[in-house]
DNA sequence: AACTATTTATAAGA
DNA sequence: TTCTTATAAATAGTT
């Protein structure tokens, strides 16, 4: 969705793959959280980035938060 | 986007419920495999339903299924 | 970090 | 429930 249609491989430029990953998870998390409350669902996603950074972000209720421990904000380690 | 905007607000009618918390679903875990692979990271989705169905699916490589001992398929229990 | 042309996701409808 | 399609939303390339 965009100025032209990607292929799904790796993105070889390490900046625009930066760039896309940066992108692309701020809008995972929000479908995340739209899910969640729409649906009235618990939803986790956990992105671990190419340099080990890692993310997480999860919403709803307590089950998710007592099966991974995970909070519910998103955060870079 | 679709024929109409919608709130995120908890959708009343069950049986709408159910039909967005699948299509939604299956959206999102879409979005986590294309970011996994675009920018070789590690991406799992959790997703509990209301009436406490869970769906998982991760993709990347080992990080994930050794922190979080998930494989990499969408499943239900 | 903002913009916008375009692709993609999806809300209703069939 | 599975398919269609009009429209909202995400985002690739640009500035």
């Amino acid at each position: 969705m965009g100025r032209r249609k990607v292929e799904i491989k790796r993105i070889e430029n390490k900046s625009s793959r930066q760039v896309t990953f940066s992108k692309r998870r701020k809008g995972l998390i929000e479908k995340a959280r739209q899910l969640s409350i729409l649906c009235e669902s618990s939803i986790a996603v956990v992105a671990v980035s190419g340099s080990g950074k890692l993310y997480d972000s999860a919403s709803g209720d307590k089950i998710l938060q007592k099966k991974f421990g995970i909070i519910f904000h998103t955060r870079s380690y």
